[in-house]
DNA sequence: GATGGCATGTAATACGTTACATGATTAC
DNA sequence: GTAATCATGTAACGTATTACATGCCATC
């Protein structure tokens, strides 16, 4: 019946590894595949009991430690749905990057102003490279299991798009750079200032 | 007032550029700007009357040719709304990649089926880049208007990119058939059959 | 005693996609 | 005549984000 909801998939998929309660699922995604798909509290409980009536999953309630939880595993047909769904070759990649937005219509602000905003953008894209890149080395010695390779298979898409973002800042801050030295008269006050902020975003 | 929604200002920066109709603004979406962000008529048409109300953009109806049609201008404070924005910094990349999902959660399907869920992958990547190359040869020659320069930028940014995407492809293609080739007996129909995939997949 | 993590949820709102509906003109 | 392009719009639905609300337990 759904068409279009990955969230039914992704809780389908993670209790596909592990019986676990919807805190954990958030969890899960987060430490592990919200680089590439993020997922929200007011998603996932609703979902989940959605799933729970269509007798995709099963809902055990627990109270360890004192503390009530519900916990909750795949049945066999959510277990039939999702390999349905995985069989099926993804249509598009749905990218929305505002960055690229900005800069198309850069027109409109200053040379400099533009520089900011891509020296923000390769900070923000050098601190994910970095995750990925400790991830990479956690995975690597432990691809034995299918599971890892396959997590390690999407860290490493992580890696290599990562750091074409950051050699495309590279590429972009050069050429307006030259442009702003070519164009504008001896550096401003405003111009110092982007200088400084692409300096210590690139050194880090 | 708006916080999130990016077609308002999708819609001005082409309005900031020159005037003109819903159903322009649409082509001029799909041509340039659809590889990273789309946008649909059922966002334009009602995203043009509520700007329209916020005195953002002004309205011209015209009879060209006895066809009529709306043209729609931006105005100094729509102009202003606009420039607010694109010194704002961008927050964050919204990716989704559907095709990272199914791999994350590829141990529940065999192996050769995740392969041609990457050979698919790769086939689209391979089309997109080189739409956006021909787009960059277009370009090239006419980056002294500055608009050009800055819409040059973003194709770079998906050039860069959608190799990277191949580059990944290609890598997991080669991960997982040394996987299949060291676990699978001799080679079954199944494999066949995704062999012949890759091949014509990589090879256009 | 305060902060942070574990744990579950709802409600409101915003946003986006799809389908539907209509009609003129232009090019084949 | 038929398909494609120009042109405008609405309605329904689905999906996602944000804020709010609550409470226990463990650690500092």
């Amino acid at each position: 019946m759904p068409q279009d909801n990955r969230t039914i998939y992704i809780i389908l998929g993670l209790l596909s590894h592990e019986p676990m309660t919807g805190y954990e699922i958030k969890r899960r995604v987060t430490t592990t595949i919200s680089f590439f798909w993020e997922v929200g509290f007011g998603q996932i409980y609703p979902t989940l009991k959605q799933l729970q009536k269509d007798g995709l999953v099963t809902m055990k309630p627990e109270t360890r430690e004192n503390r009530p939880r519900k916990v909750y595993s795949i049945t066999e047909s959510g277990r039939n749905e999702l390999q349905n769904w995985l069989r099926i070759p993804a249509l598009r990649e749905s990218e929305r990057h505002e960055i690229l937005l900005k800069l198309f219509f850069g027109g409109q602000i200053s040379v400099p102003a533009n520089l900011q905003n891509i020296a923000a953008f390769r900070k923000r894209s050098s601190a994910t490279l970095e995750t990925l890149t400790a991830f990479e080395e956690n995975l690597r010695p432990i691809t034995a299991e299918l599971d890892h390779l396959y997590y390690l298979l999407t860290v490493r898409f992580g890696e290599l798009v990562y750091k074409a973002y950051l050699e495309w800042a590279d590429e972009a801050i050069t050429t307006l750079q030259k442009l702003a030295s070519g164009e504008d008269p001896p550096p401003s006050a405003e111009v110092r200032v982007d200088s400084a902020d692409l300096e210590t975003s690139r050194n880090e």
